[in-house]
DNA sequence: CTCATGTGGTTGAACACTCAACCGGAACCT
DNA sequence: AGGTTCCGGTTGAGTGTTCAACCACATGAG
C-alpha cells in the first residue's frame, strides 16, 4: 500500500529549509508593510497594479487574475481599501454588470510612500544577500516551480511589481 | 530625498516570478491538505512537530518555538486542534504556569493519513520539476535568505519535517 | 517575607481569506 | 421574442492570524 516515495534525508532538508524561508519572509514583507505603511502585502500588491494600469484603472476580474486572486476575496480587498479612500469603484460603461477600480490620489500617494521601504526590504532580504548566480538561478526555479503549478501566470514578461 | 535603490529589471522579473510563485506554492499545499486531509497545513506541520517529540509531547512555547509561530497563534490552533480530538492540552509537572500540548493517537492516525499524499505534492510540485544542482541551489539560496531575517531557525540541521 | 518584575499561556476583538450561495446582466439559442 | 445558461461581482458565514490586554505563576531584590 505505501507505494509513496518519500524524500530523501538532503531533500527534506532543503524542504525544511525552503518552508521555513518561505514562511518568514512572508511574515516579514507583511510586518514591514504594516508597520510602516499600514497595509497589508497583498493590498499593496493590488494598488501597484492598479497604478501601472491606463488611467490607473481596471476591470474587477483583470485585476483578480493579474494578481491570481478570487474574485471574493478582491471584492473584500477592494471594499477595504474604498474604505481607506485608496480605490474606488465605478460601473463599468460597456457592460452593466462590472465593475471598474480606480486608484484614488490619495491611494497613489499612499503607495508612492510605501514603495521606498518596501523595495529596501526586498533588496535588503533577498538581492544583498544572493549572489548574481544565485539570483538567476532563483528565477529558474522559480519559473519551474510555479510552471508546474499554474502554468498561467508563467511568462507574461511585464514589469508590474516593484 | 530619493536614494532608495531601486531594482533592474531583471531583478525585478526574478523578484515578480518568485513572489507569484510563493503564493501559488503556498495555496497549492493549502489547499491539497484542507481537501484531501481537511486540515490547513500549518496544522499539519504543528501535528508533524509533535509527533517526532519525546512521548508526543510538548511545551507550548517549545512548540511555537520550533513552528516558528506567536504564541497567541498557537493557543489558538491547539484548542481547534483539541476540539477535533488530535491533540491534548496538559498540566505542566514542572511548571504550573505551563501547558504540554500531546499528538493523541487520532490524531496520529490522521497525521499518518495525510502524510503520504502531502509528501507526494511536494515532490510533484518541487523535487520533480528541478535537477539536482537547482535543488541544491534552492537549499543554498533558502538559507541565505532566512540567515538574513531569522538567524535562530538556519541551521538546525534534524529532520523533523516530511 | 514582600513586592516588583518577568514569563507562560489564554482570551477577545479586528482583520484577511475561503467557500458556497446568490443576484443581475450578457450571450446564446431556436 | 423568450428561455436557458453563463459570467461578473457581491455577500455572509466560518476559519485562521494578529494584536493588545490579561491572568496566574515564577523569580529576584531588598
Amino acid at each position: 500500500m505505501d507505494d509513496t516515495r518519500w524524500l530523501s534525508a538532503a531533500d527534506q532538508d532543503v524542504w525544511r529549509t525552503f518552508v521555513t524561508m518561505l514562511g518568514a519572509l512572508g511574515e516579514h514583507m507583511d510586518r514591514q508593510l504594516q508597520r510602516d505603511s499600514s497595509m497589508p502585502y497583498t493590498y499593496y500588491e493590488i494598488l501597484v497594479v492598479l497604478s501601472h494600469a491606463p488611467c490607473r484603472s481596471l476591470r474587477m476580474s483583470e485585476l483578480a487574475g493579474l494578481r491570481g486572486s478570487s474574485r471574493s476575496r478582491l471584492s473584500h480587498a477592494v471594499a477595504r481599501l474604498e474604505a481607506q479612500g485608496w480605490v474606488e469603484r465605478r460601473e463599468c460603461p460597456t457592460d452593466k454588470r462590472g465593475s471598474v477600480a480606480v486608484l484614488t490620489d490619495a491611494g497613489f500617494a499612499a503607495l508612492a510612500a510605501a514603495a521606498p521601504g518596501h523595495v529596501t526590504t526586498v533588496r535588503e532580504a533577498v538581492f544583498d544577500r544572493l549572489t548574481p548566480e544565485q539570483v538567476t538561478a532563483l528565477g529558474a526555479i522559480s519559473a519551474a516551480i510555479l510552471d508546474g503549478i499554474d502554468p498561467d501566470k508563467t511568462l507574461p514578461g511585464c514589469r508590474e511589481l516593484r
